[in-house]
DNA sequence: TGTACATCAGTGAACGCGCGTTCACTGATGTAC
DNA sequence: TGTACATCAGTGAACGCGCGTTCACTGATGTAC
């Protein structure tokens, strides 16, 4: 993302000579400002009132734009879910070059995302609000899923023959599980320090657990 | 647990002949008013206020008990490690009748309690303040971790001979990881509802996911 | 057994504060002609 | 190119409310003698 040297850019406060009355881009401004106030104190340590100010607008302002709090979080979490998708799919990268290193990658991703964006994370997973309430914010997690999904298939496939093929579903929710496992418990962030020292890094943690697991379902690896 | 008739129970709002002045036991009912209001909106919705007005006292009598809101929560969350870690400790009974069985059992007594107690639950690990302010609070979950700890020793102990011993830490971690990501995607509570429909019971995919994960270690199950 | 006293665990009133939300408003922008 | 008008996106004042915290207080309890 880059910004022209003239317009407003998201997350400012207003300068002094601003030089219109209106904002420009208020929206954008208040996700930015979400995502620092998250980032400080979680996903339900703000009030609305905050966004506003940490915005430079008026504590009216934001009712424009989003019915209330958790409208704006669940839109943080939105674009949140969109971002990681992206992502995970870059890291998924077809499945090549081969399937287990393609996973490997997308273990990478996944932890890369939890430490770069956790405000973001955290509104993802710990805000709390049901999915199915906020149209956008489901298809945008099954668009995350959806990756790790793939990922599973093509583990499954490329197993060895003897055994009972697996059902990539299940697959695909382990690896799901030992990832945001980690990232919950392992991977600290802003007021929520990690809470554990590990012997070695998250990354190598995870890449490990899904290496073990892959071994168990009869992958060659 | 049970109560004798004439003892005040923890949690009661004040009856209207109540024999005393004094509360009896407000720590407890204190903490009880925590759980149910954890239950209703999560370990951050709720106000020190709220508390009080839920166990029946005025709003400055918790600050006889408890510093702050924090102080009280971080109770909550010490006791819930308490009955954690010793209701591991039944489930794991000294590994009999053998390791994979008794680990199984752990990871039912894991998903039990993170149903059966959810507020417990998201006060211990959604909260979000460090663990080693809170003293007990640290010892307390170090001996939950310990179950699971002893549970990866006496699995690497089972391991066939061939292959090289996997650290007991990492696989502890491994362990904790998968059910604790089980519990925190897959297993609903009141104001958390679970976000995703499951092809299996969360029990049956943790049992699923430990025994592949063990298999991938090397274990003869 | 009685009494005086210290301590404990609550009360209830008070304070300043910031929140959520509404409202009529107004400056800026876009468009029809 | 100019002008009238509709629409948009903010302002700022206002409201009632509940919070966190403090304070002097008081009823109940326990204990020394």
């Amino acid at each position: 993302m880059s910004f022209s040297s003239d317009a407003p850019r998201p997350g400012d406060a207003p300068r002094p000579g601003r030089e219109s009355y209106h904002h420009g881009n208020l929206p954008e401004a208040l996700v930015a400002a979400a995502l620092r106030l998250i980032a400080a104190s979680g996903p339900a340590g703000f009030t609305f009132a905050e966004v506003a100010r940490a915005a430079g607008v008026s504590p009216a302002a934001p009712y424009r734009h989003f019915r209330d709090r958790n409208a704006l979080v669940a839109e943080v979490a939105r674009r949140g879910f969109e971002a990681f998708a992206a992502e995970l799919e870059v890291a998924w990268n077809g499945g090549r070059p081969d399937p287990i290193a393609a996973i490997e990658s997308c273990g990478k991703a996944y932890l890369a995302f939890a430490r770069r964006e956790p405000a973001s994370y955290a509104a993802m997973f710990e805000a709390g609000f049901p999915f199915d309430e906020h149209a956008g914010l489901l298809v945008a997690s099954e668009r995350a899923f959806a990756v790790l999904r793939r990922a599973a298939e093509a583990a499954c496939d490329g197993l060895a023959g003897g055994g009972v093929r697996p059902p990539a579903l299940m697959v695909a929710l382990h690896l799901w599980a030992v990832a945001h496992g980690i990232a919950s418990l392992f991977v600290g962030h802003g007021g929520n320090p990690a809470r554990r020292k590990l012997p070695m890094s998250a990354e190598a943690l995870l890449e490990a657990g899904w290496l073990v697991y892959l071994r168990g379902l009869g992958s060659p690896t």
